[in-house]
DNA sequence: CCGAATCCGACAGGATACTG
DNA sequence: CAGTATCCTGTCGGATTCGG
């Protein structure tokens, strides 16, 4: 039950001076970081989804939230939008072949905040406990 | 050049119906999402930096903002702080075992990155040229 | 069913000035 | 050097309403 065999025992991963590199994560970061495009596209990593299917696989989503996430997602390839010219209309929304290949990295990440989740809650409990006025999580209140 | 290697083809990476799954992943977008977190930790992922060292190291941020994000990655037990009692004050920040964990993490955000760019930034252009009066990116302009 | 348009509150984050 | 305190703005996102 080690936790060691993820701590640093190699190399730099992240080599000095590569701006290129760090540029790289803050736009992939900046861009799945708003509230709802994880969400949206894990759901989607399921299969094909309609709106309201969305709508209510994704709890507290507005329409107007999941309309301009999934515009952002097929605006940047990683969703793609199918019309169907019924009464009423019906769309489709799916991940795309890019879409899909974040999920890989979705999965990285959930795997390191599973394995770090406790070591993060208690620190962040003691750190609390000790400096009980102190608002770090936003402004200055 | 083909892209198609890192394409799907094999199982669902992301189960159905995994709510915990769901939940570490938001958990872990949402803390290193803020504007700044990425970049600092990147920077100290080369080794120990100071305060000052650390803000010439991160172009355009903010005393204020370099505080707090130091903070918050201190109360998550990502990041070290060590306090030397000399004059003028002298402070170290490093790395927790936690935090280069992250660093991994990162990488895989990188090479998502770098691998895909192109295409998120075509499908953009494309979408963009299309689509002038929409502006999707935020509010309702 | 699938959206677009409008209004509005909350908060992240920048600029600046001040302290130890 | 290493912060804190205050003010202010931009942006995200929710609620509601209307259209195809």
């Amino acid at each position: 039950m080690s936790v060691r065999h993820t701590a640093v025992t190699t190399a730099p991963v992240l080599p000095a001076g590569d701006e290129e590199l760090v540029c790289d994560i803050r736009e992939v970061v900046q861009r799945i970081g708003d509230r709802w495009s994880v969400l949206v596209i894990v759901e989607l990593a399921q299969g094909v989804r309609r709106f309201r299917q969305l709508q209510r696989a994704v709890p507290g989503i507005s329409q107007r939230m999941l309309t301009l996430t999934l515009r952002r997602l097929e605006r940047d390839a990683l969703v793609d939008r199918t019309v169907y010219p019924t009464v009423p209309a019906q769309v489709e929304y799916e991940l795309t072949d890019t879409g899909h290949s974040l999920t890989f990295v979705l999965k990285m990440l959930a795997d390191w905040g599973a394995e770090h989740r406790d070591t993060v809650m208690e620190s962040r409990a003691r750190w609390d406990a000790k400096r009980p006025d102190a608002d770090v999580h936003h402004d200055g209140g």
